[in-house]
DNA sequence: GGCATCTGTTTAAGCGCTTCGACACTTCGA
DNA sequence: TCGAAGTGTCGAAGCGCTTAAACAGATGCC
């Protein structure tokens, strides 16, 4: 293994010299500076992970605590997750990845051992446990989602109120009097998923407002659950010509049943999706989509986190801030005027 | 913070008494170990990671490197992630997230700098620049993917081939004779993505061994593509009656082009898939699927890295193994016996 | 010319842990 | 009864790095 020792004999100074030259935290003359860094490169040098750590009382390392738990659309996890990785190494971090199962505990772990200097915790929940452990530490971390009590925390999330508003816009913008909202399965809303619950919320508050008659019915996103639903929708309101779907489960079987019941769309039926644009893109029609950046909220995390981290490191506070991402409406050909009431 | 000086003192013993007790590498009294334990109860002592890395030279990180590509069926690899998260833990290692953009000079920064003990390599191409990188610096690593050299390697992945003859296999017991294969984008074939090839191959050649006459087609997996890919095989071979799709993105427009051609599923025309169960659920009729067990591709590749680094801390010469895993076919209800020609 | 100041570099003291060798004491076998 | 072997614990070295403090030499100022 080649140590900073070794670089420092191989360009003639001391050890604490190559180091500064690699923090650059003090000032090295240009001269000493080109021979560390090609000493740097010939030797193929890689400062040991462990032994800076113990040193700079810092990992450079930030974890991501994701869910166990699989009834989300999964693909936007990992998209997330890629994202971050991506953004973390941008600022010299690499992330570690933590399961949801550890709980509390595995914060605590984490914290305690000084393994990750920030954490990134997603499927944040109301009330969530991880939350006082964070501040007790004073671990440094980002949360996505949006719990009761934020303070001394930063927060980032897509604006679900916003998406579901949208969603009621432009169904409302369109001519459409009476709309339907496929969500996720009744669990989902059980446990008070935040964006279930506000996604809806956003929603229902802006049909009021447009004067729209709307039903909201939970699907588990197989097929039968989505024939269910829908059967039952038009049983109650037969003249619902609007659909919004959360579930992405439920967006084929939807479009399937739509068809089969002799609804064209969207001439008959209008239907926008809750779902990532190139899952919208794969169906026929092409769905109308309200999607959030899976891609941006990584980044942002990241910053988030790197902010506190900074701010601590050069002895401040750290700002609790909060982002919410609005979400982009793509139309597609999915939704159209609301057809003349027969 | 708490270190393994303040649960000595605590204890009334000396910091390497902890160290044995914690570590288990020495014989220490029962009644010392319980005062040591209780200790590290009370002060809530978890040991500083860097140190520890520093001190035994082994970091307790396994690195995971994913694909930052997305054509490949996302969720699973979230899967594959979380149990290979969830099976390091069971064996007191931590995974860090890798993607695979960093390509080669990744996998170097990772070993020369100590932050993990071993690799696990995902997406991992027929002559895979990290392969040599690996060899050079003696990283211990499973990759999951054939490799066309894999001396001095641990490999891990699902048995391609044995997925295709059993979609062969399947339909020709069910008496089938003009059968199609719908596979991914030609992207993924000019690359010469192993898991594509290799599943076209297996059910090619076990096609040809069962007398069934049969077709390759490549599909991007949009509603487009797969019209006019199943409208090429329907106009070169009309009296097709079996499909194998591998592209995920195709299935629910090949079963909604299929009902748009008259075709009953599965009377007329059988439909396996090759995908995970769960999506495979979610369609109507539910389809007979041939999957491999995400779960256990992160398991036995943990286990690999495992064992990998046990030989070598003993001293020893890792052994190279190699596993397949045999997927399983699950009948569901979108095969069925072929139709008595017209 | 002498002192302060600035620049660039080195020296050395840890960071918190593991582990080798030493040590004290007990037990066993001849 | 004595030496050998085993058991349980401790002391101290050292892992590779960072960083405060010291230092040497150049520069500027009065």
């Amino acid at each position: 293994m080649v140590t900073i020792a070794d670089v420092a004999r191989h360009a003639g100074v001391s050890s604490s010299t190559v180091s500064y030259v690699l923090s650059g935290k003090r000032a090295i003359s240009e001269e000493t500076r080109n021979r560390v860094r090609s000493a740097v490169q010939q030797l193929g040098y890689h400062p040991h992970a462990g032994a800076r750590a113990l040193a700079a009382r810092r990992s450079h390392i930030i974890a991501l605590m994701v869910p166990l738990r699989t009834d989300v659309y999964v693909p936007v996890m990992m998209e997330i997750a890629i994202a971050v990785t991506v953004a973390a190494r941008q600022h010299g971090y690499d992330v570690l990845l933590i399961t949801n199962d550890e709980g509390p505990d595995g914060v605590r772990r984490i914290g305690a051992s000084g393994l990750a200097d920030g954490v990134i915790v997603m499927d944040v929940e109301m009330d969530d446990e991880r939350i006082p452990v964070l501040r007790g530490q004073g671990t440094q971390a980002t949360l996505m989602g949006l719990p009761s009590d934020t303070r001394g925390l930063s927060c980032v999330d897509h604006d679900f109120v916003a998406a579901g508003a949208q969603c009621a816009d432009h169904l409302a913008d369109l001519g459409h009097r009476e709309v339907a909202f496929i969500g996720y399965g009744s669990g989902v809303y059980h446990r008070h998923a935040a964006y279930a619950e506000r996604t809806l919320a956003g929603f229902r508050d802006r049909a009021e407002q447009r004067g729209l008659r709307f039903l909201h019915r939970s699907c588990e996103g197989t097929y039968e659950s989505t024939a269910g639903t829908l059967a039952r929708i038009l049983a109650d309101r037969p003249a619902t010509t609007g659909f919004v779907v959360q579930n992405e489960g439920a967006i084929g079987p939807l479009l399937t049943l739509l068809r089969t019941s002799g609804r064209t769309v969207p001439e008959d039926a209008s239907v926008i999706a809750l779902c990532q644009d190139q899952l919208a893109e794969q169906f026929a029609p092409r769905l109308t989509a309200v999607t959030g950046s899976a891609q941006e909220l990584g980044r942002v995390a990241v910053e988030q986190v790197m902010r506190r981290l900074t701010a601590v490191n050069d002895g401040g506070r750290p700002v609790d801030d909060m982002v919410l991402l609005t979400p982009a409406l793509t139309v597609r050909e999915s939704t159209g005027p609301a057809p003349r009431p027969a």
